[in-house]
DNA sequence: AAAGCGTGGCG
DNA sequence: TCGCCAAGCTT
């Protein structure tokens, strides 16, 4: 076994040395990391792939170089950086953890494993990551990728979900003590490149030779997948209340789904049950101008978008609460908006 | 501890 | 088309 572990790291070096990806937050060589850019990677690519996150970790380093800068940004305007990212209280955590490393830590990440995992939306994976990638530590970093290329090297049939420790016993088993950060960096990138769920590439993999899946012609079957429940369907309505060039907007509650964002006002599909938009319900709602499909993880939604224009609006006796505001429709893509609310946006200029 | 939380791409 | 998937965290 020590034999084989042995081969593993250093054979998974050598292939990262010649196939590793130039991604921009990666540093290669004698190059120093930046830890603030490791993390802002690292929380962008939780559940996110590499190519979505590319020009949003762009953007966010030009405008915020360093954790000085984006502690002293504000909540808003992170929250419209990272606007069609998804999953956003990444964003709200991720500014409270700068305010920490701000004014606790004098700029300067914690380095490690355990004191990285204090800070708010950074988890076990992160935690290690970090403290591998930025510092070098010898942590055992698990990730979906990793997940699956142990399960496969040591032939592990549990389900990933509920295998946690004996992959962690693997995965510490084969960390070396130098390389640490491009080691789980090359476990990582085989795992998407070429250890792939569905159609792994065997042939091209520097670590065939040692693979009991592979031995044993059972690489599709590992790690072993659990179905999923099909996904319920709701239905809502979304609202664009025009008046003089301008459209109604709010944020939304601070907790659950999209929370915090900006929002055209919709009613009966996420459960917020938010007493603001009660005047909602004396819309004259005849004047449908589409539907909208979109795919949420855990639900399929069904919206109807409304136009309510001001010759309407006027006429009506509603009480719109104090905290909407009236946005500019030419500056309406300065806006948090998830991508939700940019389809419903796009449905109304071509309606 | 299981559920909630986004999005876009892919076969 | 539509289910699956992608460098998980929080409660």
């Amino acid at each position: 076994m020590p034999k084989k572990v042995n081969k593993i790291s250093r054979s998974l070096l050598s292939w990262y040395d010649r196939e590793a990806r130039d991604l921009p937050w990666r540093k290669f060589g004698k190059d120093k990391q930046d830890p603030y850019k490791v993390w802002i990677s690292e929380i962008m690519l939780q559940q996110t792939t590499v190519s979505a996150v590319i020009p949003y970790f762009n953007a966010f380093i030009k405008k915020w170089p360093t954790n000085k800068e984006l502690s002293q940004a504000s909540l808003s305007e992170i929250q419209r950086a990272w606007s069609g990212l998804g999953y956003y209280s990444r964003a709200r955590n991720l500014f409270e953890c700068s305010i920490i490393i701000n004014s606790r830590f004098n700029n300067n990440f914690p380095e490690s494993e355990k004191e990285l995992l204090k800070l708010p939306g950074i988890g076990a994976y992160t935690a290690a990551a970090i403290s591998a990638i930025a510092f070098n530590n010898r942590s055992v970093v698990i990730d979906g990728n990793i997940k699956r290329v142990i399960s496969r090297l040591f032939l592990l049939k549990k389900p990933i979900k509920s295998n946690y420790n004996e992959i962690w016993r693997f995965t510490n088993l084969v960390t070396p003590d130098i390389r640490v950060g491009d080691f789980v960096q090359a476990l990582m990138d085989l795992g998407s490149q070429i250890c792939k769920p569905s159609k792994p590439l065997c042939e091209s993999c520097p670590l065939i030779l040692e693979c009991d899946a592979r031995k044993n012609n059972v690489e599709l079957l590992i790690p072993k997948r659990i179905k999923k429940n099909t996904k319920p369907i709701r239905n809502g309505s979304a609202f664009v209340i025009k008046n003089n060039d301008c459209v109604l907007i709010y944020k939304r509650k601070t907790k659950g789904l999209l929370a915090g964002l900006d929002s055209f006002p919709t009613f009966g599909w996420d459960n917020q049950n938010d007493e603001r938009l009660n005047f909602l319900k004396s819309l004259n709602t005849n004047k449908k101008i589409s539907n909208i499909k979109h795919e949420f993880t855990h639900f399929t939604l069904n919206m109807e978008i409304y136009i309510i224009d001001e010759s309407i609006a006027k006429n009506l006796n509603i009480n719109i609460p104090d905290d909407f505001r009236w946005i500019p429709i030419e500056s309406i893509e300065n806006l948090s908006f998830s991508s939700l609310m940019m389809k419903i946006y796009k449905s109304y200029l071509n309606g």
